[in-house]
DNA sequence: GAAGATCATGAATTATCTTGAAAGTACCTG
DNA sequence: CAGGTACTTTCAAGATAATTCATGATCTTC
């Protein structure tokens, strides 16, 4: 059995139930202890899966069509995931307008900025976002209005852009289904002209990846990345993926911590 | 077992009662009082509990903000607002568009008629109701933006107001802080605005009211009765109470099930 | 087409982590 | 303040992970 295949069925087996231990993988796909090891930490490192000890389990995003409750997702988002969500709410400055595009790692961000505490204004198309930041007294919260994404938080059309086009931020945090170096992408013509007008209306504009997301390309292109002030992701991206990305903006890397 | 999954299965635990003895989860989940300390502690440490001599509770802040819809769900609503909710939905004929005021009360008309299964077009200005109609992939949910009012998923502001006044619905859901034979009326004026648009974007207007706001009044008007097209309360109202609303406008009574 | 290099695999060894129990300490409660 | 309960610390056993090496397959290179 060839290498990708077996890592392709290591992720099929997790989709059934989220999580799995090394020990039934090794058995279901008649590999050694050894190989499934390398195979699932070669998955790990390329933020396909979450590794835990003694199984793994799947990537945040992945996992999300599971719809598990909404405690267990919370207690499992990653911690890469959160220290980008840190770093990031580490840039807004007091009074500022803070635009967060729909999404879970920008949610990531909105929950750590609602924790640092500090009054600022916030705009965003997500609902569960909005959520998280309405606990807050010192957090204006705005909404943009539209139809609601089947299955979704996220908020997306006509209305939309033309609300967010007439709206200026000090900042704008954006996610994306894929970035290259050269742009960042998407999956459907609605997100990336919505995101496409996020981008367009913050005086700076900053990409929040995480690692599982890097060098691949969505279907529509949304934004170049010189148009970034900044790409902040985890230290799993590769070293010359790096390198290509610096040539073009500003990257910052956060250490997940614990 | 791995650690995640027990991790989540305490928080799962602690869902249902908001609270939990140490003894009484390591006998749920089978495993030893020590391990169960261990992670009962690493999950007050990163904040998805806290901690109490023998035992753990939710975090309060961190219920609210993860999940809107089971606030919703819980005791918040008794009996009579499930059934004034159900009578409301029965309302709704396939393909209308149909407004949902912010409340509790119109909460539960939308959950009602989510679980009626048939298509229509939903218009809200309340976070939780957009949450739990998104789920269903029939019903299109329209959120008019605006800013969230602190502590709540009500969406407010001068933005909303515009948009309401440029829509039209064939059925809307007013909830309201107060009730009497002649008027309706709710605590601030921008709510009272707000409501007021909702009623006149309406063709029909039916106010949905459980009998402990009946018959008191609050600080700003924004209908009268004799607008209203249809007022659904419950079985406990007043006889008298009935009568004199009954000279004014049409009433639904809903007997209390369970 | 053969020799050498490179890589993937699985087994064996050693190191590390997790778990549960035991012993001692601090804390509530009556 | 006495008795029980919950907490902390420590340790040993078992499980899991990291490291190393031998084997066989595939790929280069001449």
């Amino acid at each position: 059995m060839l290498p990708p295949l077996r890592r392709a069925r290591i992720l099929e087996l997790l989709r059934k139930d989220g999580m799995a231990t090394l020990k039934d993988m090794s058995e279901a796909l008649g590999v050694s202890m050894s190989t499934l090891r390398r195979d699932v930490d070669y998955l790990g490192e390329s933020g396909h899966l979450e590794r835990t000890h003694g199984g793994a389990m799947l990537n945040e995003d992945r996992r999300r069509a599971l719809e598990l409750e909404p405690a267990i997702a919370s207690e499992l988002e990653s911690n890469a995931k959160r220290a980008i969500g840190y770093a990031a709410a580490e840039l807004i400055l007091t009074g500022q307008t803070v635009m967060f595009d729909s999404g879970t790692t920008t949610a990531a961000a909105a929950r750590a900025a609602r924790d640092r505490g500090i009054p600022f204004t916030a705009v965003t198309n997500d609902l569960a976002i909005a959520g998280l930041l309405s606990s807050s007294p010192s957090i204006r919260v705005l909404v943009v209005g539209g139809f609601v994404r089947t299955g979704t938080s996220t908020l997306l059309g006509p209305e939309i852009l033309r609300a967010v086009s007439r709206l200026r931020a000090d900042l704008v945090f954006i996610g994306t289904h894929a970035l290259t170096p050269d742009d960042l992408s998407d999956t459907s013509a609605d997100l990336a002209d919505l995101k496409r007008s996020f981008v367009e209306a913050g005086e700076r504009a900053i990409a929040l990846v995480d690692t599982s997301k890097i060098f691949s390309r969505a279907f529509c292109s949304f934004a170049n990345t010189r148009e970034l002030d900044r790409v902040i992701t985890d230290s799993r991206i590769r070293p010359e993926d790096l390198q290509a990305l610096r040539d073009r903006v500003e990257v910052e890397i956060v250490s997940e911590r614990e």
